[in-house]
DNA sequence: ACAGTATTCCATGGATTCATGGAGGAGGAG
DNA sequence: CTCCTCCTCCATGAATCCATGGAATACTGT
């Protein structure tokens, strides 16, 4: 790399490509890409200590990727904007189709190819023909920082106790955070296990924002 | 970052955000963008030596960014496709967008803001008018590689000697690689400094190739 | 087989990154 | 003002990354 202006301007976009370096950073990142958390809570989620947390936001905020408003005593980090989400969509994506040991990670992650998926369009299909009821897998506060219009919550972790919740004379489609989120295949297994009719959603809540559909429940207080 | 097939899905995910981590690495696969090229090639347009360039090209081989193969006793490395181009462009845009040092460093190397910009679509129906010559100032194998239709090629360490060449009709719509690549507005100040009317293209022809429209000259032998 | 060219491999020292625990600072409640 | 919570800053040792020059390898042409 030369030095001078332009070795200048490759050093500062590398800053990026740094920030992108690290699987603790794309955690938290792929946790803000469902909505805004403090750093406790991303802390818990990630099961990061507090430090860490903050050392690794600090770092992803020095990058441009997120920003930070303060409310009272805790601060609140959130996705710079959907250009960002758009980013780290576009990096899972080539990863998938370029790196064979990520689609090994990831089948050995989600586990056996034994789940139905469907699209977005087909969702859209099936809901609207009074068929299917669509089923948000994410934990409480992502489901409440946005979701898919019409979808009802049930945590992953609550859902073998919550079963009677669901009708029963329609199907459900399931969905999580995105296309290498684990929750909606489980949830998928465990209904099928349950004696239920249950698909999932190819990808998830991030990349149905990204094209554009609508989102409820969105409000910043 | 937790241990287990989660960890290990997130850690493949971050080799391909390490690739692109290092500014050597960011020159070489804007490089590629334009085309594939040898590894001496690379390490001569990058200004470094063989064994620097050897090594980050594998890195991003090893990212799985770029591919390589061998035709005789030189190796081209290319990209591994477009997605791998839509990823470098997504980070330059992100980066442009939310880093205000790289706005600064842009600015510092591309020079004052004293140039016309022109869309692709104005660039497209200037051409088709009849009104403007497209003047293609990149280095003459990444013309090679491919170009846009029409398009002239003289290479920017050329221009001043080559001016007659342009017809003195029209005006000139100068391109290179790419939105932060310094050749068009260095051809747009020498042309204007001759009193001939230029205009650059707003990006370059990495944007052109990912927004769909045709090239020519692209064959590989 | 031999010489020549293009590339990769290897060893090295210096710089950067990482996780972690404890101190320090900012803001709110009493 | 004082405690309390949430977060950031700092120091540290281990691990990783980086540029570089010289040796080793792969292939071509004779």
């Amino acid at each position: 790399m030369p030095d001078g202006a332009k070795g200048e301007l490759l050093a500062q976009l590398a800053r990026v490509g740094k920030a992108l370096g690290n699987g603790t950073r794309l955690e938290l990142l792929d946790l803000l890409a469902q909505g805004p958390r403090s750093v406790a809570e991303l802390a818990a989620a990630a099961h990061l200590g507090l430090s860490t947390a903050s050392a690794h936001l600090q770092a992803l905020k020095h990058a441009g990727l997120v920003t930070t408003t303060r409310y009272g005593t805790t601060v609140e980090y959130a996705l710079a904007g959907d250009d960002v989400a758009a980013l780290w969509h576009r990096v899972r994506e080539v990863a998938t189709a370029r790196v064979a040991d990520v689609g090994r990670a990831a089948r050995t992650y989600l586990g056996p190819d034994d789940t139905e998926e469907i699209g977005r369009e087909e969702l859209l299909r099936r809901v609207a023909d009074g068929r299917a009821v669509v089923l948000d897998v994410r934990p409480g506060p992502e489901f409440a920082a946005g979701h898919i219009p019409g979808a009802v919550s049930i945590p992953i972790d609550e859902l073998a106790g919550r079963l009677e919740e669901i009708p029963a004379d329609q199907e459900v489609v399931a969905y999580c955070r995105g296309a290498l989120c684990v929750f909606s295949h489980d949830a998928v297994r465990l209904l099928a296990a349950h004696g239920r009719r249950a698909v999932r959603l190819t990808d998830g809540f991030l990349e149905w924002r990204l094209a554009g559909h609508p989102v409820a429940g969105a409000a910043r207080p």
